[in-house]
RNA sequence: GGCGCUAUCGUCUAACGGCUUAGGACGGAGCCCUCUCAAGGCUUAAAUACGGGUUCGAUUCCCGUUAGCGCUACCA
């Protein structure tokens, strides 16, 4: 529990709670977790939730939940109370008021009173001048009689920060290495609102200062504007962190990740089976590689292997097939006991649910099928005969492999059958030969029809596994109706 | 428009100036195995955006071009 004072790595992951996790969200979670877990550090989550008209009822509540399905949890955050809480934003606004009018008092911030209509044709007026910025620092100026007389009347005001007017700043970053921005491009930002919130700017240096925050891993949408958070952190004096700005993730047309092209928030793939391993795994190698030629990691291989240093520079497409790839292997690897637990937990949900099968079944189900599915609802989907007798039988295949004289050939096979006790595979197999022998026909012109009816399709595991896993009761009942239905 | 970031097979990526005929994986194609489908094994197609430098030598360093993306809010 007190790993963090085993060292000085505090990292962070500050989503606002606007709506679900998105997996770049996930992955940029993910990395604060490795690089905290990996150096014996503390892992929390902060929630940024000072826009008070995008907040989403339940969201922190879903943020948390994902987080913890995925396997991050965190040490410290909303619910979890270290020595640097409360670690939502929203119930910590005096610290941010107080910061700023640090700030203010010291000639580093100003009182702004522009209105909101006049910002905005200030705006339209740049764009079309084809200017930079957009903040002609109006107020920038004004003198302590006209401030006092303003607030006297209450104007509505909010605080800007003062952006040196020339020069330029250069700093370091754990992925990019130098990045220098010139002054005169940033604009006098707002830190605190005209409702008294913090903006994301002043929030984020305030919060990672008193948090102790030692890396700042987050996405490269903020490197752009990381040189006004250190121009904060040089006014407030405070030490700066290490800064990594994330590669983004794409879709396969390259543009930023988004819904329409595909699902984006990490609930969808967990709705739609993907396991937690191949998703971590997944959005891992998204940026990152061990430097080896190895692909499959669990949690607790990334934690011992990752490092800041081999995190890439360029946005990554984020494919499905691969996830695909991945949550097969990690379904195979898989213990026994557990497959069975999600199976079982999926026929119950199924069309089948009202059926009952016993776990020695399930787990022949299982054996026979595990490197067939790449999803657990594969089993059923991709070999329903384990649940239901077949209703129909595939018309491609009836053509293929049922012969006129098919009929004939597997009501000898089902009499053979009938004689045995409780058979084997070898058994099955053994009927089967001596009945193709006797018939004088290939082994061919019985096994295609009989698992044709005894599945309804072509494709699936060895034929006598199904034989032995369905039993010869069932076995025999399915020929029974095979050969009546198809004559 | 301005500023910034990025640039190796279709995709994820390796190579941290020479050991490279640029390696692996996913996906594709083919072959083998085989009662089918998988799995597995083998084989194969496929990339250093372009142009200049620096260097004895550039995928690797520098510059430019191009392209993509990001930022440019009292959103994060």
């Amino acid at each position: 529990m007190e790993e963090g004072s085993m060292s000085g790595v505090r990292t962070r992951f500050a989503p606002s709670p606007t709506g679900f996790l998105h997996v770049g969200g996930l992955r940029t979670a993910l990395y604060n977790y490795l690089l905290a877990k990996k150096e014996k550090g503390t892992f929390i989550l902060r929630i940024e939730d000072t826009d008070q008209s995008r907040k989403v009822e339940g969201a922190m509540e879903n943020l948390v939940d994902t987080l913890e399905w995925a396997g991050l949890h965190f040490d410290e955050g909303p619910g979890r109370e270290g020595n640097f809480g409360p670690y939502i934003q929203s119930q910590r606004i005096n610290l941010y008021q107080k910061c700023a009018h640090q700030l203010v008092e010291e000639g580093k911030a100003y009182y702004c009173f522009c209105t909101l209509d006049r910002l905005e044709k200030l705006r339209e007026q740049r764009i079309a001048a084809k200017l930079p910025g957009s903040y002609d620092r109006n107020c920038r100026d004004l003198s302590k009689v006209d401030v006092q007389e303003k607030m006297k009347r209450g104007e509505p005001h909010v605080i800007r920060m003062k952006v040196p007017l020339a020069g330029e700043l250069t700093f370091s970053d754990a992925i990019r290495e130098k990045v220098t921005i010139a002054y005169a491009v940033l604009d006098d930002q707002v830190i605190l609102k005209s409702d008294g919130y913090p903006t994301y700017h002043l929030a984020v240096v305030v919060d990672d200062h008193f948090m102790k925050i030692s890396h700042v891993i987050r996405g490269e949408e903020w490197l752009p504007s990381t040189p006004k958070h250190i121009i904060l952190y040089n006014y407030f004096g405070w030490e700066l962190p290490q800064f990594a700005h994330l590669p983004l993730l794409l879709n396969p047309d390259k543009s930023k990740l988004s819904k329409r092209q595909g699902d984006v928030a990490v609930e969808d793939y967990r709705e739609k089976g993907y396991l937690k391993e191949a998703l971590v795994n997944f959005v891992a190698f998204l940026g990152w590689n061990p430097g080896d030629e190895r692909e499959l990691f669990f949690l607790e291989d990334l934690v011992k292997e990752f490092t800041l240093d081999r995190v890439g520079k360029s946005g990554a497409v984020f494919n499905i097939e691969k996830l695909d790839w991945l949550n097969f292997e990690h379904l195979r690897k898989k213990p026994e006991p557990d497959v069975l637990c999600m199976l079982k937990d999926h026929l119950k949900r199924s069309a089948v649910g009202d059926k009952h099968f016993d776990d020695p079944y399930l787990l022949n189900v299982i054996r026979a099928m595990r490197e067939r599915v790449t999803f657990v609802k594969d089993f059923v989907e991709k070999s329903p005969y384990f649940f239901q007798s077949p209703k129909e039988y595939d018309p491609v295949d009836v053509k293929k492999r049922w012969k006129p004289e098919s009929s004939k050939y597997l009501k000898t096979l089902g009499e053979e059958f009938a004689a045995l006790a409780t058979p084997t595979k070898e058994e099955y197999e053994s009927a089967l030969h001596h009945t193709a022998q006797t018939l004088k026909i290939k082994n061919g012109d019985l096994i295609h029809p009989l698992r044709l009816a005894v599945s309804g399709m072509g494709t699936g595991p060895g034929l006598y596994d199904i034989l032995f896993i369905l039993g010869k009761d069932e076995t025999i009942r399915r020929i029974i109706s095979a050969i009546e239905i198809l004559y």
